[in-house]
DNA sequence: CGGTATATTGTGATGGTTCACAATTGCAGG
DNA sequence: CCTGCAATTGTGAACCATCACAATATACCG
């Protein structure tokens, strides 16, 4: 345990132009770069900067500006479903933000979401919600927001929100596709969370999708997203069906649970069931055997939805409309066709 | 695309105080709930205060008291062997702090940083950097800093500066116990990048616990602790050895790759060859078979840097110290005893 | 009823940057 | 030598919460 120098008191425009012998405006006008100032003059004030080590108080910038380069994310601890926090992040640097990340406790309750806005009153040029849940009524964001720019992402495609949101139901099609066309007709689904927009569009979609075919799910387990909750959703389908031939799992996590279950009962994959996830995270591609997928296009959704935040703080156009991504269908090993049986 | 109501400016204490016919300092104190108010005027006030949904600027708060209640995170894209982010932000919400995350491109240069600090400058009371590269000499973190409070993670064992690490020799030095006692005399090692602190001392630890053992490291390979490093190094390994019975790998991820390319090279773990990790992710407890790992406990070292962060900020306390957290050896399914030959 | 103590309310200044505008200087033309 | 114009430099006020202190109003004492 030893001291360090204490902070030495951080210099200001006035310090500095007191110690150029000029004027605070003189000294602001360099650090902006405007022009109407004697080149001498700009040369010693540069100077003075760079030995004061000056930087300007943020805080006061955005009292006065009235824009902090910030934007705001808020998300509830364990929620999946939505780009990692890093993507986001960068997606924010990219544009020139900073990410101001504030990370609730899981139910998500509107005066939790009230507080984490109220906390960054008017320092963030705007804000990113992840709502994967229908806990909060749309109509009420507006007034939580105060009018200021939100985009929303995680939500259900048809929301009346600012909103970028990745089509489920069209993935679950190209799935539905893959695996009628391999001839499977005893499906079986971990779902994730149906309380979950992502989790129940994806449920729906294959119900659909199956009764299109003359088919329904041969039966559904739900899960929360978590790798162990695919083991044990897997696990308790194993007890009670075994009939099934194709496994639909609500997200790449879950499959892995899942494929692990199917290993321990002695069924090979794609041999004798076939299993598909959602995400396509880096690591499905490595699973045992590799993962059949629906590709969510974090980047993309990270990028636009920041994109179309900065596009509403910088054109002060308060409008909304709702950007919606396709996923992509990523066949692998995990998937193959039914031997007659 | 429709449009949404227009921002309405947000209230301000004068506004407020126009409104209930008192002065500024008088709505101020309701705010604050300090004494001295008249029962019914804080009452009209209070009315006011929820009519206009006051809340108070933030930017001024911390222009007039110094304090923001952030702190920022700094991290290099793509950098591993720290907490994920979401854990680092939540213990912030833990402290009662606000996480602003700057993601910074990968090489890390001084300049990126002090950049990086520059914008955010006096606006987060204290700043948290994940350094696992030695880019950054310890002697101008603190000028970059200004004396304000700092707490680094990621970083070496031993390093002079207010951080908080694992020590990374003390699992490798569980692992090997558990490897040799095994019968293991053949140990190949997939390796992080060597210029990651964590890396290098996991590297370093292995050959000196083997050379303790009379031994020396079969093989070694470096990957950059990505997924597909790990199989890519697997397979390199397996092209020119096959005698190695067991596979000591960087961390986890490049683990999941390892496992894959034994997989397809006909090998089976624990049987043919031992493999161990390093971190133990939610997953690993489901890879195939299930990984012995060294768990690094993340929560624990996001809660430490930040309660020392909060620590430094709140008694303005400038004192350094290393805080070195003990990493745990988790033994699953992925080792098992030599065969005799 | 003057005078002190207390409760209540108000004024002024501060923090650091930004912006509109005012003041100064230098120099050419008349 | 003075006016006109541009280039340069400076002043004042604004943003909004905070804090120290000043100014009232009310209560209580002798």
């Amino acid at each position: 345990m030893r001291q360090l120098s204490q902070a030495k008191q951080a210099a200001t425009l006035r310090d500095v132009a007191r110690a150029a012998g000029v004027s605070y405006q003189t000294v602001w006008r360099v650090v902006k770069g405007h022009p109407h100032v004697a080149e001498d003059t700009r040369r010693r004030v540069r100077e003075v900067l760079e030995q004061l080590d000056y930087r300007p108080h943020r805080a006061a910038q955005v009292l006065t500006t009235g824009r902090s380069g910030m934007l705001q994310l808020v998300v509830f601890k364990g929620m999946y479903g939505a780009p990692p926090l890093s993507t986001l992040v960068h997606a924010a640097y990219v544009h020139g933000y900073t990410m101001m990340v504030t990370e609730l406790e899981r139910p998500g309750s509107i005066e939790a979401i009230r507080d984490a806005l109220r906390e960054s009153s008017r320092i963030v040029d705007g804000m990113l919600m992840v709502l994967p849940y229908p806990h909060i009524p749309y109509g009420v964001l507006g007034d939580l927001c105060q009018g200021r720019p939100f985009v929303v992402i995680g939500t259900e495609v048809g929301a009346h929100i600012p909103s970028v949101v990745i089509d489920q139901a069209y993935g679950m099609e190209l799935l539905c596709h893959h695996l009628l066309s391999l001839g499977h007709r005893a499906i079986a689904e971990i779902s994730g969370p149906l309380m979950n927009f992502d989790a129940r569009a994806r449920h729906e979609a294959l119900c659909e999708q199956l009764a299109g075919a003359g088919l329904s799910l041969w039966m559904s387990m739900e899960g929360n997203f978590d790798v162990a909750s695919g083991y044990r959703a897997a696990k308790r389908l194993l007890a009670s069906s075994r009939t099934f031939t194709a496994l639909v799992v609500g997200n790449d996590a879950m499959a892995l649970g899942a494929l692990r279950a199917l290993h321990e009962a002695g069924l090979r994959v794609p041999e004798d069931v076939s299993v598909v996830g959602f995400d396509d995270r880096p690591e499905t591609a490595y699973f045992e055997p590799p993962l059949t997928t629906v590709r969510q296009d974090f980047d993309a959704l990270a990028q636009e939805s920041v994109a179309y935040l900065a596009s509403m703080v910088e054109e002060a156009r308060v409008s909304w409309e709702q950007r919606v991504l396709d996923p992509e269908l990523v066949v692998r090993q995990s998937t193959g066709s039914v031997i007659a049986a």
